[in-house]
DNA sequence: CGACAGTATGTCACTAAGTGACACGTCGCG
DNA sequence: CGCGACGTGTCACTTAGTGACATACTGTCG
């Protein structure tokens, strides 16, 4: 029984995103074809949109990569401590550990998110993942506050959340591409905080704080 | 020179767009073509690709009729002036007064975001089309704040404030597809409340106020 | 080890989205 | 009237995306 196991599963799709990006990046969405896709990735064109519903939604694994690490991070924030506290302290475990996202994907998806204000195609495929991003937020979110996850205020809250997450990334993103120093942002006490207070200011102060 | 006024391509555009979001809402965007629409437009199929990049962007410029009101109010906000009163004020006057958009519209715009939380092809109009509304919320925060509309902090209070703004239309579009009577969201003083009260949380009390 | 079941993939024919090129009708202007 | 500009229709064409079927792979049970 069980077919592809998930992880199984995950793991093509981030392969075929990875080449499907740097087609993308190298000579536009519009010239790439399903087909270059493909070969690049050495699969049929078919298994291509048995595991994607659209070209542009190919880059959606990479883009993603780009949010799941905070995404993460935020889920195994305890409900006693402060955001920035947390933040500061698994930033910078994640730093010393192995990271989750390779350097090369956090480029691939720092490339991709910067495509998207001009490609309007990965632009929405930019926003449903940010959209992916503000539904798991809903869950963290509703858990702190003991409220369930579709909860007007918590929808809310969750949705500034994400948005303020959102154009961090591509405030960052863009400086990158531009080229800026990486290391500028490898700073994870003024990361943490940035990002900290983004969020508590987003939410009216509701997220951020020990709840008790 | 000059080519068709804008006024003339958005009219058609939005012509086109009635009859693709009825053909949506009643049989599904999958099982409806390009072709159908064209038909029931009375145009030719090629007419409607010079008019849309897509077959699920032809639903946006109805969708766009669901916030373009309450952008349009937020236009014309004095800087003297608290958020809820000149919301109530405003929206109150267009409830006596021509209203810009037809009720017709307002009720397919409902229907089209109503639609977009199952099919993925229209949740990315709707979040292109809240992208849309997060640029213009820019140019007024920016302008309320004296800041350039591309400054971060007014980046990121744009970005909650469409968002919220963006799960109110989601959450009010719900309730009335769903059957609740389109009366009880025409307490033009409650909405005004709500609105207020919504995006001045999402922005940590930056937006709402009288700025000096 | 070997037969079997389930499923992911390849191949191929097919539908439909979307584009390019060109001809035609219309409208404003001298 | 003649001219130029531009929106639209027609048609051929490319390519995104699906359905159907054959095949190869993978794990399980005897």
């Amino acid at each position: 029984m069980g077919g592809m196991s998930d992880v199984q599963r995950a793991r093509i799709r981030l392969q075929i995103s990875r080449e499907a990006a740097r087609l993308f990046w190298d000579q536009g969405v519009a010239a790439t074809s399903g087909d270059q896709i493909a070969e690049a990735v050495g699969v049929s064109t078919r298994t291509i949109w048995r595991h994607f519903r659209n070209k542009e939604s190919c880059a959606e694994p990479v883009i993603m990569q780009g949010v799941v690490t905070l995404l993460g991070v935020l889920s195994a924030w305890p409900k006693d401590r402060f955001l920035e506290d947390h933040l500061k302290a698994e930033l910078a475990r994640l730093g010393v550990e192995e990271p989750p996202v390779s350097f090369a994907d956090e480029m691939l998806a720092t490339q991709m998110i910067w495509l998207a204000d001009t490609e309007p195609a990965l632009r929405a495929s930019w926003l449903m993942a940010c959209d992916q991003t503000e539904r798991e937020l809903g869950v963290i979110i509703g858990n702190r506050l003991g409220l369930p996850p579709d909860d007007l205020e918590v929808r809310q809250h969750a949705a500034a959340a994400a948005a303020v997450i959102r154009i961090h990334d591509e405030h960052i993103g863009a400086a990158i591409v531009a080229g800026a120093d990486v290391a500028e942002y490898a700073d994870v006490e003024a990361l943490s905080k940035r990002y900290a207070h983004a969020i508590r200011t987003a939410t009216g102060g509701a997220i951020g704080d020990p709840v008790i």
